[in-house]
DNA sequence: CCGGTATCTGTAACCGGTTACAAGGTGCGG
DNA sequence: CCGCACCTTGTAACCGGTTACAGATACCGG
């Protein structure tokens, strides 16, 4: 492999000057940047992107950490964030947390390799974040409740959970379940949070049960629905359905949907997701639509900002949501399909 | 932040020493290593990765090229290589390709950036694997057809494609349909070839039909969905289905089956997947189990060898597949649900 | 013809580590 | 008491770029 020194020799030249025809071809006169340029092309001179971080004392990389990629949600998320990195010149690295036990080992180790972190969720604990932003690594942070100081991209909640809340009033229910933990994702609890809000404001007597889950995923919703099926719900008899089930987020509620099918029970009961995931459409899934693929794209305009210099100063960003009514918000909303 | 040379300064030795005390401590006079990581952990000294990666001419990364992260396939792929790749302590850098003009640069960028490159699938076109591999970048092939001369991971589609057309045969299909465009994907190519195989060795007279999308994906499944249902086939009448419809995909076979259950037309004919996604299960969808994850924990063991330089001949892993049958490839299998 | 200025190029320090080699110190046997 | 080997440490070169600064050259007007 060619080095700087191998090409100033062949063209007679200082390597000063094959830097400079390299970055800035203006400065140099035009027979020896052609000479140059003609020597660095016959010996296929790749500068070394080592040795050039090492002068510039910058990465050019971001790391982006996340829980894990099964579910179309942090996949989506990463793809934006990949593509407009990719247009800046910014390498993407990537690590996964979910399942991992040297979490703070690893990430630690990335944070030394990237000039700024993007943090997705729940990946890893306040306590490193707090460490991280000691060490002065920049960073962003994607739907995870915001320290003042720290950059974010979140979506909101609050309208889009109260337009879900009144449409279901409106159907009828009074007796809502919210199926998913609060403590296990700070977006979740912002979720049950605006529901609860938004019962409370209605004039109606209503309930709200929390159902919690371990997991996001299709299969603890599957397993949810058993729950319920079997579970005595408001006084009422077991296999007493309550009104609606509102759903932490999309996979959760497609796994309640496929398990009510299965058993026959679909349309006895209201589910609705959050996320608006590609599947959603197809299941006539009732949801929260996000701009998923803009949170990552965001994330990585705001850390691109901080890097360059161009603000200093934290800034916060809210992508707004929407709530998309479909068939599974209504009863027996399968004959509709 | 503090670099090594403050580091021996401080401690009132010499950089050699400083760098041995971290990099093999036994060779350091026990008093001398005390002083030297005392005064490391006083000023928080954490080596710079571009000195020592300098230095020791290797970047402790690896680079996985794909098409997208969309569907679940090659995000799994992606774990799978993820988790082995932070188990023996080297970086992931990500580069997707699908919609991108420049993918030679941005390839041609992360090779620079890595000791080696896993390519997933048809994720750049054969002529950049050539530049690669002129350039003497280590790379890894998956699921994709294998040069002799470059290491790769494929999975076996013969035995379980034999297998998936004996079910179909054997359960009265004698006119199929294959959902999929060979041209797009070596691996696409692969399962026509063993279908096409099968029914050749079949004594039954039967028929194939190729239909060809754009796209692997679901919303290209419901659109063949739809434009079986309107077509003609095998000179019946419009709207007769044929036998058998063996999508290249389970994604593509998902959006089939979604568009055909809207149709009412579910149970009508037979439907195949490939890959064995999360989904299927619920979907019921009869389908090849390919060990995904393996996959890419595969590529990143083989990479590893390489790069260490344990093996320079190249290997090709070739993992197993298995036919898993569920309702969707029997007539009003739904019924049976 | 000369000094000044603008343009171009070279020298050398620097980024932050690793490591070959040399040198100093210690302990041992002869 | 001396020579030698071993253990430990320091010196300095090196990895491959960038860039401040200085020096060389050409061109200009006075």
């Amino acid at each position: 492999m060619a080095t700087i020194r191998d090409v100033a020799r062949e063209a007679g030249v200082s390597i000063a000057t094959v830097s400079r025809t390299l970055r800035d071809p203006d400065v140099v006169k035009p027979d020896t940047r052609a000479k140059v340029l003609a020597t660095a092309e016959r010996l296929a001179f790749r500068p070394s992107h080592l040795g050039r971080q090492l002068a510039e004392r910058r990465h050019a990389a971001a790391g982006v950490v996340f829980p894990d990629l099964s579910g179309p949600y942090y996949a989506d998320v990463v793809m934006g964030y990949e593509s407009v990195a990719a247009e800046v010149g910014r390498s993407v690295l990537i690590c996964s947390t979910r399942g991992r036990a040297d979490v703070e080992k690893q990430v630690t180790e990335m944070a030394g390799r990237c000039d700024g972190l993007v943090v997705l969720g729940p990946a890893i604990p306040d306590a490193l974040l707090r460490d991280l932003a000691r060490q002065h690594v920049p960073l962003v942070l994607v739907a995870r409740p915001t320290s003042p100081e720290q950059d974010s991209v979140s979506t909101a909640a609050t309208a889009s959970g109260h337009a879900l809340v009144r449409h279901l009033l409106e159907d009828g229910a009074r007796h809502l379940v919210f199926v998913g933990d609060p403590s296990t994702s700070p977006d979740v609890a912002d979720r049950l949070a605006a529901v609860r809000q938004a019962l409370e404001a209605s004039p109606e007597p209503t309930t709200l049960t929390i159902h919690p889950v371990d997991d996001l995923d299709e299969t603890h919703g599957r397993a949810a629905a058993d729950a319920l099926l079997a579970q005595p719900t408001h006084g009422g008899e077991p296999g007493t359905l309550p009104d609606a089930l509102v759903c932490a987020n999309d996979e959760l509620a497609l796994g309640v949907l496929t398990r009510l099918t299965e058993a026959g029970r679909d349309g006895e009961v209201r589910v609705t997701g959050w996320d608006d995931v590609m599947a959603a459409r197809w299941a006539g899934l009732t949801t929260v639509r996000q701009p998923v693929r803009e949170l990552g794209a965001t994330a990585a305009r705001l850390l691109e900002e901080r890097l360059a210099g161009t603000r200093t100063t934290p800034r916060h960003e809210v992508l707004e949501t929407e709530l998309v009514v479909r068939t599974s918000s209504t009863l027996l909303g399968k004959d509709h399909a």
